[in-house]
DNA sequence: ATTCATTTTAAACACTTGTTTAAAATGAAT
DNA sequence: ATTCATTTTAAACAAGTGTTTAAAATGAAT
């Protein structure tokens, strides 16, 4: 492993765990056992540096949904495809939600301009699938992008509360982890009477 | 208004735009015009300020919420009201949530240890209301804690997620609003299609 | 063996941070 | 008018920040 990937994987580690603010250069540098000033030889500054892992962290975990979301497959079967496969990467990254929430909300458009963020909130081929069905009488009319917010209100949110739904039920990591597996038929069901007519 | 309550009201601004990391006292002190030193004459430290602040400003969210859930009304009209005014104190507190959130993921101690968490995320009396409607057959069996969830979930994460959703939709600040108001309904029934036997 | 670009190092820089100090101002009670 | 606790001020402190500098080490190409 070179220092470049060094840094980015302890850098990675740290900025999830505590965000930006408060990670500094020399604390990346030292659990990458290599010397500060390397930080400013690969990447020309922690903003860049920061940068660079928004895009690498969103980059992988939304793909594979976003191909979920446009694949043309009937809707509850890509409603619990989405949702099953969307809520086993956020198990995988349990940070993963807060740290898009903190950039967004620090740096808007630092998020925004990124071309992974339409990866990360798109909806368009979904929208067109919600209003076929409903002209073939299949579900009630609905706002695709109320419904979409739905959707992924019901997955992400609980992740983001994390600490509180762990403290409030006692619960282990794995009774976490089983609590929120659980989310996946309820939050399917959720959506499914929803949409019917 | 005395030293103290302008340290407070000038805190509370700024905590609530850009966080406890990037809100130094300096520029607290500024926006108050007192002197730095006053800071850590009446608040010990910063981080005993910041504690009081998120005191007040859950303290004021969440007192009227907690009422509504735990009232003796139909469990509809419920469901209904609680919707209904969370989203309303949201849209007049549009950046609670992520505050809420940013605590919670730095200090969750710091949020769990205050008496009003509890306001913030507590079921017991409405979890017997769900127990009992099932019970007496009204609505099919839940389990409480993931219903409640998806209440929360539904009502408060586009307020986390307002930057993207103004961006991606190009919204006004109004426009943003409306389809906030718009999903009182959108979620009530979506919470209700769900209860049913 | 020498050259030379790449990579690494230690040290310093300029700046900001939260907090403390000790003196000064204020204003009500005697 | 004096006392004295409360409040305010300016200045300094110690520590941490991201970044830069210039010298040193490395290692492949000549």
């Amino acid at each position: 492993m070179n220092t470049q990937e060094k840094i980015i994987e302890s850098a990675t580690v740290l900025f999830l765990e505590k965000g930006f603010d408060r990670t500094s250069v020399r604390e990346i540098a030292s659990k990458a056992n290599i010397n500060i000033s390397l930080m400013n030889y690969y990447f020309r500054s922690k903003e860049i540096l920061f940068e660079t892992i928004i895009d690498l962290l969103i980059g992988k975990a939304a793909a594979s949904l976003k191909d979920i979301l446009d694949a043309e497959i009937d809707l509850n079967e890509k409603i619990s495809q989405y949702t099953g496969k969307y809520i086993d990467m956020l198990i995988r990254n349990p940070l993963l939600v807060s740290f898009v929430l903190a950039v967004l909300n620090r740096n808007p458009e630092k998020l925004i301009k990124l071309k992974v963020t339409d990866n990360l909130y798109t909806t368009k081929k979904f929208s067109q699938q919600l209003n076929n069905e409903y002209l073939k009488g299949n579900i009630k009319k609905v706002d695709p992008e109320q419904f979409y917010l739905n959707m992924l209100s019901l997955i992400s949110f609980p992740f983001a509360m994390k600490h509180l739904i762990i403290e409030k039920n006692q619960f282990s990591q794995e009774e976490f982890d089983r609590f929120i597996t659980e989310r996946k038929e309820i939050i399917y069901n959720t959506l499914i009477s929803y949409l019917k007519p």
